[in-house]
RNA sequence: GGAGCUGUGGUGUAGGGGUUUAACAUGCCUGCCUGUCACGCAGGAGAUCGCGAGUUCGAAUCUCGUCAGCUCCGCCA
């Protein structure tokens, strides 16, 4: 039976009692945590967003109500009216902020009570995440997730105090968006008045921040909501939240130095963690030479190092006719991992295959010298190079992978990182930023037969690569960068194209004609006729970020509701089926026949 | 589109490669207990082993399929 609430007020919330409440009488409100029942006296520690506190009903408090503290049972909600008391001598508990005061009940309330949870409410249980997200409301009040959410705020808060005292707009734009090419799959929006017309959600604002730009809005920003139809990861959800942001009459640097500066006042506010500006940069061609991957995780080391030269005479076939053929021979040396065993090397080679490689050598380098499977193909002069180049010494492992420069890259690059945390040499505390600049404007598409966007159509390219943009579009350098921190990018942006025949040129570099690119973007091509200023700006990934921050391994984590690998929401069940009528009123027919095909 | 891992009382797990009352912990219920804080003690209830098919005298266990969750590749301007 639950009672009602009228008349009492909430004093404080439970983690928040003190010893300066001694003697006060209070009223509480909060969920049981636990019930600890003595037979004469019964303890119950409630909780809230703020903390836990222990509550002490004695017989005292008569019968009718004591009767009533018997029958609580864990997760009702209550309302105690009670005195805050220190805890007798030998009764404190240090394992608690509120171990030294106890309150003791004069009165109870029940004003809600529970079905027993699927799980207990405490951070430091293992459940199954089908269940968690089922049952997200009760996931949710286990403290870490809540400390997770108010981190998320607070980071949310710092990010508009600082961008709104330098001047930056916060601006809404729409949701209901239109459809556009290139990037990822858009969700669709049937229209009611509209039949057969589709709304795209956005994938990013890019396109509406760029003309408010064109509006003379001069910096803008926005806390936006993202969609993009693509498959999932610990790190991606179909809805995701940005922050975005634009600036007129900018190049590239004072972009990277304000959102720098942001990112460290942000560690400041929140983490109390002292970010040193500005921030390593790093070309992207050095950081995929060096590390496999245009994210680099720089809290090691460990780099790959070129091997080409060393090789290039040998009698070992596998790796002369990559060379020959224009890929490439790189290799990296683990330390100190000579001792590894059949299995952990016949494991890596597993993992490297994941992404390509058809196989990793390896030299062992032993009390003997190097000892390996390939050794025979090398000269003594040949492996002496390999070592030197690779500085190994007795008691190193050095791997190698041979195949096209994508291939070497992601597996060395992955194998990098797979070493870095199987052997230790990652500091889970530091938090290690960069940017990565001079992007590619653009990467072939083997599948399309076509250069495609690397970071979207409105980038421009290096001034001085122009030139190059209809002769050799592989070799234009954008005006891109990248932040990184702890090897995931978390953020993105460029400086944007603002010359209406240079914006021309680079639809025409990608394959669109004329017709197209007015029928995709003539709102944007006619925007540009009417005077643009010269912009750029960025995107963070506002998940991302604070799953870094709050050292979680997936964004879900900060996440109030997230969905699962398959786009699901467990707890409301969606996506799910809609009425005949809905369908109508959309103009909208399903293809049974697929649709059971895939069920 | 593909690869791998997982699925057994509410929860977390054990078991199993063909014979079991399917085990343990925790939670839950009942009783006892006036200082606990993961309270304690005693008793009890609770699982057709994700779902479907197949093999077999017999399947939680073997095979195939399927569904769900997670991680990853592709994909993510």
């Amino acid at each position: 039976m639950s009672e009602i609430i009228k008349g009492l007020q909430r004093d404080y919330y439970c983690g928040e009692v003190n010893t300066a409440h001694v003697d006060q009488t209070v009223t509480l409100m909060g969920w049981v945590h636990r019930r600890r029942d003595h037979g004469g006296v019964i303890f119950v520690d409630l909780r809230d967003r703020e903390g836990l506190v222990q509550v002490v009903f004695n017989p005292d408090i008569g019968e009718e109500l004591f009767q009533k503290a018997e029958s609580i049972r864990n997760e009702y909600v209550l309302a105690v009216v009670g005195k805050v008391a220190l805890r007798p001598e030998g009764t404190i508990n240090p394992n608690l902020a509120t171990g030294e005061i106890e309150v003791i009940a004069q009165d109870l309330r029940i004003l809600s009570v529970a079905k027993t949870p699927p799980f207990y409410i405490t951070d430091d249980v293992d459940v199954d995440e089908t269940v968690r997200l089922k049952y997200r409301y009760l996931d949710l009040r286990r403290p870490v997730m809540q400390e997770g959410l108010i981190m998320r705020h607070k980071t949310v808060k710092a990010i508009r105090d600082y961008l709104s005292d330098r001047g930056f707009l916060e601006i809404e734009t729409p949701m209901l968006a239109k459809s556009t090419p290139e990037g990822a799959r858009e969700y669709a929006v049937p229209s009611r008045v509209h039949p057969g017309h589709f709304y795209a959600l956005p994938q990013s604002p890019q396109l509406f921040k760029q003309l408010l730009m064109v509006a003379g809005m001069d910096r803008y920003f926005q806390i936006a909501r993202c969609f993009r139809d693509e498959d999932l990861r610990a790190d991606r959800q179909p809805e995701f939240t940005q922050l975005d942001a634009e600036m007129s009459f900018v190049q590239r640097d004072q972009v990277l130095t304000i959102m720098e500066e942001m990112i460290a006042y942000i560690f400041k506010e929140i983490l109390n963690v002292e970010v040193k500006t500005p921030f390593l940069r790093l070309s992207y061609t050095e950081a995929m030479e060096r590390f496999g991957v245009d994210k680099p995780d720089l809290r090691f080391g460990m780099e790959l190092v070129d091997l080409a030269e060393e090789v290039r005479n040998s009698q070992f076939k596998v790796f002369t006719q990559v060379l020959e053929k224009g890929g490439r021979v790189k290799g990296l040396n683990a330390k100190g991992c000579a001792g590894f065993s059949r299995k952990e090397i016949d494991d890596l080679t597993k993992f490297v295959s994941i992404y390509g490689a058809k196989g990793l050598a390896y030299i062992i380098m032993g009390e003997e010298g190097p000892k390996s499977p390939i050794a025979k193909f090398f000269s003594a002069e040949e492996l002496e190079a390999i070592c030197q180049e690779l500085n190994a010494e007795k008691g190193d492992l050095l791997f190698f992978v041979a195949d096209s420069p994508q291939v070497v890259a992601a597996s060395l690059g992955n194998l990098r990182l797979e070493l870095g945390r199987k052997l230790g040499l990652i500091d889970s505390n530091e938090f290690n930023f960069l940017w990565v600049v001079d992007f590619p404007l653009f990467e072939y598409d083997e599948e399309e037969k076509r250069y495609v966007a690397m970071h979207h159509p409105f980038t421009a390219p290096l001034d001085e690569d122009i030139e190059y943009m209809s002769t050799d579009p592989g070799r234009v350098r954008a005006k891109a960068y990248d932040m990184v921190l702890n090897g995931v990018e978390i953020g993105g942006g460029s400086i944007r194209i603002h010359q209406r025949d240079v914006q021309e040129l680079m639809f025409k570099t990608l394959g669109l004609t004329e017709e197209e690119s007015q029928q995709k973007f003539g709102f944007l091509m006619d925007a540009f006729e009417y005077g643009v200023p010269p912009h750029g700006g960025i995107a963070f990934g506002i998940d991302r970020l604070l799953m870094l921050m709050a050292g979680r391994n997936t964004i879900r984590d900060v996440i109030a509701f997230p969905k699962t690998q398959s786009a699901m929401d467990l707890m409301i069940q969606a996506p799910s089926e809609v009425s005949a009528k809905q369908l109508k009123e959309w103009h909208v027919k399903i293809d049974r026949k697929n649709k059971d095909k895939t069920e």
